[in-house]
DNA sequence: TCCCATTTTTTACGTGTGTAAAGATTACGC
DNA sequence: GCGTAATCTTTACACACGTAAAAAATGGGA
């Protein structure tokens, strides 16, 4: 059986006998419409190809029903999961998600803020760049329509509503644990490409000196081009066990991926990180990456309420585009890390 | 300096001092007015906020110079590969990326291949979800607009231009390789949820029998529920290195992540696979997950050629989009896969 | 200075739907 | 059968821009 094909409502209305506003409404709510017209409606669009067009649709309207996303990475298992959190929360509040993918590229990112504006978003959850970003396009962006910052935040956006972990505590956790499990351990940080990382880097001296430790930070230098966290970790590790250094030391990875790659490293050398080990050599990650519990020893990490986050952001951000609590201070959320203790240390 | 904030084209051009279908020529190619105009144009852009309303832009087009993408699942490197490679090919070809993710959800597939034809979009590149998709939903879109199936295709779409790996020699090549190295390898299957994962087994039980070997298929069972490859490959490996099977042959996983997650059972049994090992024991996989060189040992596995496919999928959208070679059988294109030859096999 | 070609302005209509107002129809209770 | 309220149809305009045609303005060369 054909379905006859139909382009707009004004065709639709002949075809069902019934007229174009009472369409209109019908669409947008089946309810406003008496039961028996709304009856009829249904049965004609069974027999019928019909799908409203999208542009028209919208242009009228002061509520487009769209929040836009910027993502920096596509391949990081990170942004995935908090993507697809926000997804999932956006669509369980009755909007659209309509996602960018910067790809490390700042001017990506500007074009994909003037994508947003251009298709008037009801607002937008930014996960930034990083260090690259142009916050000029922030600027703008603030000016144009209600946003959230996800996960990291500039220093120089501190006015904006921002929602992620709190990082200094869950730094805390993991340098107090490492510390109170045996020696105290050393920073394996990564290329400065995300604020995250520069604010564990920070929390991790702090906790170290106010405990009266030295602390130390290995890896700061670019040693792989680009995101290659994984062969980051794995080299700076490798230079390190080579000269015979670290290998009875905890090592905290400013990332999972890092870590990743500093297991690898620890396996080369001969080393089984791990708290039940004599040495006391041991590796510890930061957020969960999915395939901590997979790795060769499975890997102790602190966990990143993604669901949390990202709920609270879309939450966050329907509640500005409603004009709810935005006078006051920016609204700062800060979900607590949580401490996943598997082998790795 | 505080530019001042224009909604329409309409305001824009009493700003400027320029009649608006001017300016319309004006955004569509710079250089179809005169050059002292388009010098007072940019002028004026550069003192005052506007940005063109993306809806009304599109609306009297035929063309709207987006395509969508429909993506199974984001918490996937080779998903997001797939996608990161087809959103730079179609950004090099001048089209806008819409990307939706059906989050494993059939009803969401069929939601997103709506919003595609609802928005008009040029074409669309379709990754099935799998056994579960909608197929109904594939013919309605086939019907509406220019699409090209992606990755992986049901038995039921075989006159739908199609492009991906040949996953018939791929794991030919592998089989041979493992054959010619020692023992003929047992094949680590995954949950039947996509059609890959059954070619390849397929294309494995064909290699083996056509040598002379029997084949020897394991981990069809679901133990695992849903897409977690890796608890999957572990759990049905370990059983059976619990018994003390399959110790000293090949393991040929279904794909990477089912190899990661066998790896671990083997380290949990005190197993090194590897080449070089004695007994024979090795472990492989399918995909060239980005992790692989970081696994321990690092994983040997079959490359995709991700930047191939994404490119000619996106090459052949737009040549359907363009009504060029659209007679004739449907176009299947397949990429070979390259044995990435690391330390478990 | 004048003519002609090029470019711009003016005017008007099209895109598909939202939406408001006024008039027509229907349903329902009495 | 009548009145009233709910619902529907008709009509009209709006949204922001594409686009075509005719009229006006501009620029350059002779």
């Amino acid at each position: 059986m054909k379905k006859s094909k139909i382009k707009t409502m004004e065709e639709l209305s002949e075809a069902i006998g019934v007229s174009r506003p009472t369409l209109s409404r019908y669409f947008q709510d089946p309810d406003s419409v008496r039961e028996s017209t709304s009856r009829k409606i249904q049965l004609g669009l069974e027999k019928v190809e019909y799908v409203p067009n999208f542009f028209a649709t919208r242009m009228n309207r002061k509520s487009t029903g769209m929040i836009g996303v910027i993502i920096p990475y596509l391949n990081d298992l990170f942004f995935t999961n908090l993507l697809e959190q926000i997804e999932l929360a956006a669509m369980d509040a009755g909007y659209t998600v309509i996602s960018q993918c910067s790809h490390s590229d700042p001017a990506i990112e500007a074009r994909a803020a003037e994508t947003f504006m251009s298709m008037n978003v009801d607002g937008a959850l930014v996960i930034p760049l990083g260090n690259q970003s142009d916050l000029k396009v922030y600027r703008r962006l603030e000016s144009r329509l209600p946003f959230v910052l996800v996960d990291s935040r500039p220093k120089t956006m501190l006015d904006v509503d921002y929602v992620g972990t709190d990082h200094e505590k869950s730094c805390d956790l993991m340098t107090d644990y490492l510390c109170r499990m045996g020696e105290p351990p050393v920073f394996l940080a990564m290329p400065r490409v995300n604020f995250n990382a520069l604010e564990r880097e920070d929390a991790y001296i702090r906790h170290m000196t106010a405990h009266g430790h030295k602390p130390e930070v290995i890896g700061t230098e670019m040693i792989e081009e680009g995101w290659h966290f994984e062969a980051h970790g794995e080299a700076v590790l490798d230079r390190h066990l080579s000269r015979g250094e670290y290998t009875e030391r905890s090592i905290l990875c400013a990332n999972d991926r890092v870590a990743i790659g500093a297991l690898r490293a620890a396996a080369r050398h001969g080393l089984v990180p791990g708290r039940g080990q004599k040495g006391g050599f041991r590796i510890a990650g930061h957020d969960d990456y999915p395939l901590c519990p997979f790795t060769i020893p499975a890997l102790t990490t602190i966990a990143q309420d993604f669901e949390a986050i990202g709920k609270a952001s879309v939450l966050r951000l329907i509640e500005i585009i409603n004009g709810e609590n935005t006078d006051g201070p920016p609204k700062i959320q800060l979900f607590d890390g949580i401490l996943k203790l598997r082998e790795s240390a």
